[in-house]
DNA sequence: GTATAAAGTTCTATTTCAGAACTAGTAAGC
DNA sequence: GCTTACTAGTTCTGAAATAGAACTTTATAC
């Protein structure tokens, strides 16, 4: 879904507040052509919704829906790991502040159960009830 | 960096302790050019980095750098968003467990402030030392 | 000599994307 | 009424990226 070059800048606007099509073209550069086809996709993927915001004529603006709003970790996410590998020496571009605690934060990522923060070499990968046949496999016979 | 239809999928496979280019390539079912294109980008990115892993005949291996292994928390929120809405009846593919506290656990993306778990709406972003022109101007409008 | 293996490279055909112009529906200026 | 502007697209053409298959290189095993 997002394995394409504008979805995911796409979705970044939306978290942005950007909503309209012609906002989504100025800010992205992304042809108009693309653009269109993209917000069709997320739609119908269930990540955007398509809601009038005027009549005469009836224009549209695109919307996070819940499955679409779950995706903030994804792009804090890349935001983050580009804030901290990726700026020049001006500095981060944009900062982000916690209503709730009012300061300014870096996403963390950590464990559900015990909730420290969690590093790839602290994790375990099992094979779960959903597992493709073969990668289970493979999975099993690398874990040994 | 990430926006084309494989970067990711190889960046998981590189999580999952996939190194060699054919296993790479059996296990994506990426063209085996398109392949040998992306690691040499994840390569001079410094995502990862090739390491010989035998001679007569030399072969190289991919190996996770620091900076490619920060990149934990994008491909585990995107995990963590397909097993969340993605997944059919079956259930998840993979399960995950921490080591140091034993559990299977869901990633949580939290404040490094306050500990607690951010959310999309909970969030402002300001304009940082590195903002583009034109997008902070941009922001800064839709913010009153 | 023949087969196998790993890590690529090279070729053609198809698909996707970029860049630009064009369309539809409506309001506003004059 | 005529022209211009606004928003959200659609429709072209050419360029770039990707898929699918075969080929290359260096070396070991039989």
């Amino acid at each position: 879904m997002i394995g394409d070059r504008w979805s995911l800048l796409i979705l970044r606007d939306c978290f942005l507040r950007v909503r309209r099509f012609e906002e989504f073209q100025s800010r992205l550069g992304v042809t108009r052509h693309i653009l269109a086809d993209r917000l069709k996709k997320l739609v119908r993927f269930g990540v955007l919704r398509r809601s009038p915001y005027q009549e005469n004529p009836t224009r549209y603006e695109y919307i996070l829906t819940q499955k679409g709003l779950d995706l903030y970790p994804v792009v804090m996410a890349i935001v983050h790991w580009g804030d901290t590998h990726m700026v020049d020496e001006r500095g981060r571009p944009m900062l982000h502040q916690h209503k709730s605690c009012g300061k300014m934060f870096d996403p963390v990522l950590v464990c559900s159960e015990c909730g420290e923060r969690i590093v790839a070499k602290e994790v375990h990968v099992h094979a779960g009830p959903g597992a493709a046949k073969g990668a289970a496999e493979e999975l099993a016979a690398r874990a040994k």
